[in-house]
DNA sequence: CTTAGTTAATTTATTTAATTAACAAAGAAA
DNA sequence: TTTCTTTGTTAATTAAATAAATTAACTAAG
């Protein structure tokens, strides 16, 4: 637990004050005061700094409630800024965020190299692309790294990525030799979910689909990470007494019935198909009625609603949120699976539950990842 | 999040101090300003105020480590008291705490009636006879009550008790209008969970098995309730594709498999059995090689394993800990339920995990529920 | 036995950053 | 216009931290 001291008690205040103007937006200071219940004097003193550091900004005069008018402060969008990367399985996204979260500039790069040195020299490149296009790139507060797999995010280690085979890699220490601002690596999961709390959540499960199924955890606005970094492993979650055999040894895994992966193969073999086929295929023939396409479709939703229920009757989260491949199809696929899940789970769980798809699309690593930097200079942890 | 003021600082220091003399017990002022890196003035200051207070009390004269001997601080075990009751399904237990967690009192009454009144009569005569046993009965610093079923903390409702059929009852108020200090009302197993947190735990699960299976959900020493303070009801995790239809109308629960009642029932179809027979009977059977009590038990371990290795899967904590029924034969049963765990899980969330039985036998609820207003004490909420 | 050097705890002075109170600025309402 | 409100700032006060100085009590070297 923190210490009692004079410089924490004053950067509690002010973190609040600016987490309010963030939150708020427009509001004066004298509803600063109001709300965190601080005196005016305190607000006006920290305000003073924040706008000094060329945070905050004094914008229009708000209507009068009976007396004078009220100066209405905001976040000063070019005060900061955040980088976020994406390290995908066949391609680099990143953008550029001002202090206000708009995307400044965004890029998507198609990687047909799994090198760990290609990897790096692109994600160099775009970063000092960035660093120039900014007069100032002092005003750059952090880079926000995200990778699939198995992340340290304490000691910014890759410890395990599935796809690519790297082994361990210490990628934060690579970075710092580099560039002098905070860096945050963590896993793709989380840096999209870490952009969903931006968006205000505070409570929810974040289920990644695609070539893998994770999911990242939320409790109270802060990450659930677990004793080894491995909570939220959904993929291999045993939701059937049997099934097919799954790359990790076992039977009954989500994977092996509800991944990109699976779902192709499954429905190549009923077709008895040897040509390569694409899940948006299978998404026509679904929609068109085909009989095989409903099969493997139905039996994904039906262990992917059967995995969620797991969880909600575990965690009893405020919301679900899905992102990746299975959030292009709301109205096709998910549709189907809200109700299934609410079929499965006890009604105490069900109560209250938003399940909805992710806030960003494609470049929900990157900008979650960028969120994740901005977050956590909005907790002043620097 | 709390705002930063005199009274805060001041109030986070003492309890950074008061929590260090309960972990290390035995710590001297200089020890304490140097692992608190506050001064040693501040200490001073603060530790005088709380001999004052009566929670702390000089003790020893420690050893020189070269010049003046060290002054040391321990908690005043007579400094304040507290009280946990557990309301069981037959029964009422209650302790007295002092203020190490000492058990100076403890009591349990058998119930053979179910009605609330008789209930609530039972556990305001024991009060009673607590607070005339001590001296000054002004020392007992809050009162905690574990139930089982669905409980709402905050609001210190019991929303639905399974086994008693009471409905909606507001235990606080009716408390609070009788006793002024705080009270603390919570489902049972959580009240379990916090006499581990007392323990010095800080990331696990607690399983409380018997008539009911139900999680205790602790991550950074809090525990986690949902957001319909429905989290870790384990009991109707569907585990299996299939098997006995449950009384929540679904099937394949873990309740329908491993609750003590149904492992009795199956037990009894097995052996075409109408003869009444007790948990403890089956198990003398089971010890001998019986065919009939091995294949119950252990398709009630089988699926145990199964519902605890899909929790490690999701939240990868710390350790596992098993209270309850089980937990009286960890021989027998637990050895078997380890093992069978490990082969269900995943390597990462394996690694460095502790599976073990609760700290505290038969007192847990209350214990527990008792450790839990001193928890609180010691986070200065009040 | 003496003295120098350490460590422990307290006292006093100083500093930080909060609050309170008084006041100026600016508008609303009568 | 006058009076009342609300907003924001400034000056005075206060709480509680730290820093520095001091006292207390011990170990170890000579």
């Amino acid at each position: 637990m923190e210490k009692g001291s004079f410089k924490n008690m004053k950067k509690r205040n002010q973190k609040n004050i600016l987490a309010l103007i963030k939150d708020e937006g427009g509001i004066s200071r004298a509803q600063i005061a109001e709300k965190l219940k601080i005196s005016r004097a305190t607000v006006t003193n920290l305000v003073k700094e924040l706008i000094n550091y060329g945070l905050v900004q004094e914008s229009d005069l708000g209507r009068s409630r009976g007396g004078r008018r009220p100066m209405l402060l905001n976040l000063k969008a070019d005060g900061a800024y955040s980088i976020g990367i994406e390290w995908g399985i066949d391609s680099i996204k990143t953008v550029l965020l001002n202090f206000k979260a708009d995307i400044i500039l965004d890029d998507q790069i198609q990687m047909d190299n799994n090198s760990f040195e290609e990897y790096k020299e692109v994600s160099f490149n775009l970063i000092k692309q960035y660093n120039k296009k900014l007069e100032d790139s002092s005003k750059i507060i952090g880079i926000g790294f995200g990778i699939h797999g198995l992340v340290n995010p304490e000691k910014g280690y890759s410890v395990f990525t599935p796809h690519f085979n790297w082994g361990e890699v210490d990628i934060k220490s690579i970075l710092a030799e580099k560039y002098n601002y905070p860096i945050f690596i963590d896993n793709d999961v989380r840096m999209m979910a870490a952009g969903e709390i931006w968006q205000g959540r505070d409570d929810f499960i974040f289920i990644n689909t695609g070539s893998g199924i994770g999911a990242a955890l939320v409790f109270k606005s802060k990450i659930h990470y677990g004793n080894n970094y491995a909570a939220g492993e959904l993929g291999h979650l045993k939701i059937a007494d049997d099934g097919p055999k799954c790359y990790c040894g076992k039977y009954g895994c989500l994977e092996s019935f509800a991944s990109k992966e699976s779902i192709i193969s499954s429905y190549q073999n009923l077709k008895n198909n040897e040509v390569k086929i694409s899940f948006s295929d299978i998404m026509i023939a679904y929609q068109a009625g085909e009989i095989e396409s409903n099969l493997v479709i139905n039996d994904a939703l039906k262990y992917f609603a059967r995995a969620i229920s797991v969880v909600l009757n575990i965690l009893n989260p405020e919301a679900v949120i899905i992102g990746g491949l299975f959030a292009e199809y709301e109205e096709l696929l998910l549709t189907k699976l809200y109700k299934k899940i609410k079929e499965d789970s006890l009604n105490q769980v069900i109560n209250n539950l938003d399940i909805t798809t992710a806030y960003y699309q494609n470049l929900a690593g990157a900008v979650g990842a960028a969120e994740k930097v901005l977050n956590d200079f909005f907790e002043m942890k620097n």
